[in-house]
DNA sequence: CTGTCATATTCCATTTTCTGAATATGTCGT
DNA sequence: ACGACATATTCAGAAAATGGAATATGACAG
């Protein structure tokens, strides 16, 4: 990654730099909306370090950034696209749409996190009030 | 490469796997249609050994195929919708559309190279004797 | 069956990436 | 100011990719 001259550089330094499962997952788990650290952390089940390390590999390409909120930190794509891409790489390999579409519930205990739980719950209860 | 079990992996070892300049440079040398080795040695000034080298790792990942002809060997994708990922990754990294197109002509001498280059001579005739 | 040409493979040193351990920073509540 | 918690950074060894040199294979012409 030396000289991002040639398109030729540029194309294979943003696929080799969402090119890791790690990475992938990540992105995958702040989509369109974002994440905080935490949030990965129980989802993938990873080390906190690792994934800040892998945030920060991501944020030195500019494809996601963060936003401080207190004491935590989300994370979001900066370029949506590039959803669009890891599905279409997802196409390419043979897997179903669904296959990595969804990370299961997390358990994770920050504020954004806890206050989506709970409009899920809502959620949830209108249609059970419905039913 | 160890596991390629998670869909993440299986993602991440495609992306890892076109990502790489020369390799990128060689999808795109061989398009929807199919070059030889010959032709690519010409095109990207590289030594014929690395090119096969990088062949070999495309083939490995089931990205191209290869077809015999005499002393030649032909390229050609695996998965045309390579083509696709690349100028999608293109476009996110903010390429032109054109900046990556096209390669120059090729002083590759294969009988296949010949022929185009005599069909591009017979269209320019064409189109010169219209005119 | 020998030489030549197109292409493939093996081997190796260098560099880069991966990933874990330890530690630092920054924010908040008290 | 202090402790607790969320996150970042630095360091280091292991693993893998890079790219070069040498060599092998396979097809064809004579």
């Amino acid at each position: 990654m030396k000289q991002p001259k040639t398109p030729y550089t540029q194309i294979s330094n943003l696929l080799t730099t969402i090119g890791n499962p790690v990475r992938v997952q990540i992105l995958l788990a702040i989509g369109t909306g974002e994440a905080c650290v935490c949030h990965l952390e129980s989802l993938l089940g990873l080390r906190q370090a690792y994934i800040s390390q892998q945030l920060m590999i991501l944020r030195k390409q500019k494809i996601i950034s963060s936003r401080r909120e207190g004491k935590y930190i989300y994370y979001q794509l900066l370029k949506p696209e590039i959803m669009g891409l890891i599905r279409f790489a997802g196409e390419i390999a043979g897997l179903s749409a669904d296959a990595f579409l969804n990370q299961e519930a997390s358990t994770c205990e920050c504020p954004k996190c806890k206050a989506e739980e709970n409009n899920i719950s809502t959620i949830s209860l209108a249609i059970e009030k419905v039913n």
